[in-house]
DNA sequence: CTATTAGATGTTTTT
DNA sequence: CATCTAATAG
């Protein structure tokens, strides 16, 4: 049943253990790796990759899907060099999402879209549904309509879990229910707008993706640009990426998944790890290997990620058992409250670096954003650099999408959306006078053509007063440059600097917001043309504080922050898992179903994984509910429900004294102190 | 119609 | 504590 691999001598075999040589060296049928946190998963995936090259299958005859950009660019890093210095070209991967654009832009004109067709990200898509919102007059309701941001998770989630919208709004946002035919009505504008518009959404490049794999002569021919498909962390894909990944492979041949039902995190965006166990029904012909045997982890992490994994409601055994020798237990590590643990985590931090593991190696994992909230001002204070990855909001600064307006603008001067947003930004321009602006746009579309910022401004101008219209004459001749052949360089630095003056008198801010505007234009500037770097902004947006920011400092040693979900699929020697108790970790927006709070413990459980040698996990007993308010409002929370007493047994436990942390005059507590007394003074 | 301000409100995770 | 909304002054 199984084909042996061919020669055990192969060196690319050599590093490999039984388990992985059979799932890398299978043939051509539609393959299921199920691996286990630290089983070599990325290993198996590119050196299979390899060893079908090795084959005499040609390189770009195999695509590489993955379902996170971080995953992306490491496994097509780790590819090219399994393949050699001696391999040029460009291997073909990358996100769903990315490789779906890729596919759109080639077939454009069969779906009726424009060449030039823009992506919207996350937010343009709420404005956008906020627009329309607004302009069916729902927003004004005796019961409250769902706000922006709701609109578009749940319009995600209908078009990704395929499923009817009412099914949806029963299950996900039962709060919402009885709005069931308004939200309909809006959903179907917003599809009609996109195309008007000639935009596309993140999840319109899966739904055109699968429209084009449907299709009875571009659908198998898409299928045939490749003769092996492989798929990473199969158990985060939703039905709709199933379905795609169906289409590609007709024929049931060239298919390679790997994933891990045990670390499905991506349930908020309809996806099931339901997809991996039923592969079989899928692929009937499909082989499963499954690999156990951990290279990460000393036994202690796994013994306890094993016990945490024992209690999930649908386990399915999997005991990891540790490569690696030796081993200390994870440390369990009870603080009075956040402050107090923001300071011991600090002081771990620092400890472990002392004794000679890197910052870089440490990672400090939290299940949202603001969780390290308390511990950035800590490390800030103590001069200890970092780097945090997910949960921010970059581009979704007010002044930083207004100048992402501008250059799409400089791009394609028919972007409408953009136009919209950028006339606002002009003193005594309202949303009023911005919609007829719009409106003056609209007409304008089919007189003429050569679309020049200029003319379009024509039909703006004469609703503005004089002297605000004057502000603006720089910015127009800026983004008349667009169709120009300017470089990008110069393009983008006109545009800045004249945007700048707006943007200093549009926000009581303005001064401070300027700087940012610099790393946004500078990044712009390496790209090779405006139009590639404003797709990729939209696909591929900065990660973290440092991936535009190169701060000098930072080049030498940092600690890592993250959000588990952006974790997934790294390591480190040591892990600092903050904020496990009830209510935060799990979160408790999740626990109100059942399938939310299994998600909640393969979340808890990719954390645990993730650490090589050294885990502590740190419960602050006391939290506040509204961390945000002044007020002394709090729970004494429970631990994380995770940890069991079986779980805590597995664990050496400390308690931070009390007394200590009082005793601890940190700088964070007596500004606390000021604060409070400066408030009272004001009133 | 816009700008300003007082008041309410609601907080994950990613492409 | 922002950030968004509704109410009001200009």
């Amino acid at each position: 049943m199984f084909p042996v691999g061919p020669a055990s001598c192969d060196d690319l075999l050599e590093d490999l253990n039984d388990e992985q040589r059979l799932a890398v060296t299978q043939e051509d049928g539609p393959l299921l790796v199920l691996a286990g946190a630290g089983t070599g998963k990325t290993q198996t995936l590119t050196t299979r990759f390899a060893w079908l090259v090795r084959e005499g299958v040609a390189p770009e005859r195999i695509v590489l899907v993955t379902f996170t950009r971080r995953a992306a660019r490491e496994m097509l890093a780790r590819a090219k060099t399994l393949l050699g210095p001696g391999f040029q070209g460009e291997l073909r991967g990358g996100t769903f999402h990315s490789l779906g654009y890729a596919l759109i832009r080639a077939h454009a004109g069969a779906l009726g879209l424009s060449v030039r067709f823009g992506v919207l990200d996350a937010a343009d898509a709420a404005d956008l549904l906020d627009l329309l919102r607004e302009e069916r007059g729902l927003a004004e309701g005796e019961r409250r309509f769902p706000r922006k941001e709701a609109l578009a998770s749940m319009y995600s989630r209908w078009v990704n879990a395929q499923r009817p919208l009412s099914e949806v709004l029963v299950e996900s946002y039962p709060a919402h229910e009885h709005y069931l035919e308004p939200l309909a009505d809006l959903f179907r504008a917003y599809g009609e707008r996109k195309r008007e518009l000639g935009r596309v959404d993140l999840d319109d490049l899966l739904l055109y993706w699968r429209a084009l794999a449907r299709h009875e002569v571009i659908g198998p021919r898409l299928g045939a640009m490749f003769e092996h498909v492989l798929v990473d962390e199969y158990q985060d894909l939703n039905a709709l990426q199933v379905e795609i990944v169906r289409l590609l492979r007709r024929d049931q041949r060239g298919l390679t998944v790997v994933g891990d039902d045990a670390q499905a995190i991506y349930g908020f965006r309809a996806a099931s790890p339901e997809h991996i166990l039923r592969f079989g029904d899928d692929f009937p012909d499909a082989t499963l290997v499954t690999l156990t045997r951990n290279y990460r982890s000393t036994q202690p992490i796994l013994d306890l990620a094993n016990e945490v994994w024992a209690g999930a409601a649908r386990s399915y055994p999997k005991e990891l058992c540790a490569e690696r020798d030796g081993g200390v237990a994870p440390q369990l590590v009870y603080n009075l409250d956040q402050a107090q643990q923001a300071t011991e985590v600090c002081q771990r931090v620092l400890a472990l670096h002392e004794e000679g593991v890197p910052l870089r190696e440490q990672a400090v994992l939290m299940r949202a954003g603001w969780h390290s909230n308390e511990l950035e001002l800590e490390l800030a204070r103590r001069n200890v650099p970092f780097v945090k990855y997910g949960g921010i909001g970059y581009l979704e600064a007010a002044h930083i999408k207004d100048l992402i307006c501008a250059l799409r603008i400089a791009d394609n001067p028919q972007d409408q959306l953009s136009w919209f947003r950028l006339v606002r930004l002009i003193p005594g321009v309202g949303s009023v006078t911005a919609r007829r602006a719009l409106d003056a746009l609209q007409l304008d579309t089919l007189s003429e053509n050569g679309a020049l910022a200029d003319r379009w401004w024509r039909n703006v101008e004469p609703l503005l007063k004089p002297p605000s219209a004057q502000a603006c004459a720089p910015l127009i001749r800026a983004l008349n440059l667009g169709s120009a052949r300017v470089p990008v360089t110069e393009l983008v630095t006109r545009v800045k600097e004249a945007i700048t003056p707006l943007i200093k008198a549009h926000y009581a801010d303005g001064l401070t917001r300027l700087r940012d505007l610099d790393v946004l234009t500078n990044a712009a500037a390496r790209a090779s043309t405006l139009d590639a770097f404003l797709a990729e902004l939209a696909l591929d947006p900065p990660s973290s504080s440092a991936d535009y920011a190169r701060d000098p400092q930072l080049d030498d040693d940092y600690l890592i922050l993250s959000t588990v979900h952006s974790a997934k699929g790294l390591e480190w020697d040591a892990v600092h898992i903050l904020s496990a108790s009830d209510g935060l970790f799990p979160s408790d927006m999740a626990l109100s179903s059942p399938e939310g709070l299994e998600e909640e413990r393969r979340l808890f459980y990719v954390a645990l994984t993730r650490a090589r040698r050294t885990l502590t996990i740190h419960v602050p007993v006391r939290y506040y509910h509204q961390p945000t308010s002044r007020s002394d409002q709090h729970g004494y929370g429970k631990p994380s429900r995770f940890l069991t007493e079986q779980a805590e047994a597995l664990c050496e436990r400390h308690t931070v004294s009390f007394d200590r942390g009082s005793e601890l005059v940190t700088a964070s507590t007596t500004a606390e102190v000021v604060t409070v007394d400066l408030n009272g003074l004001w009133r």
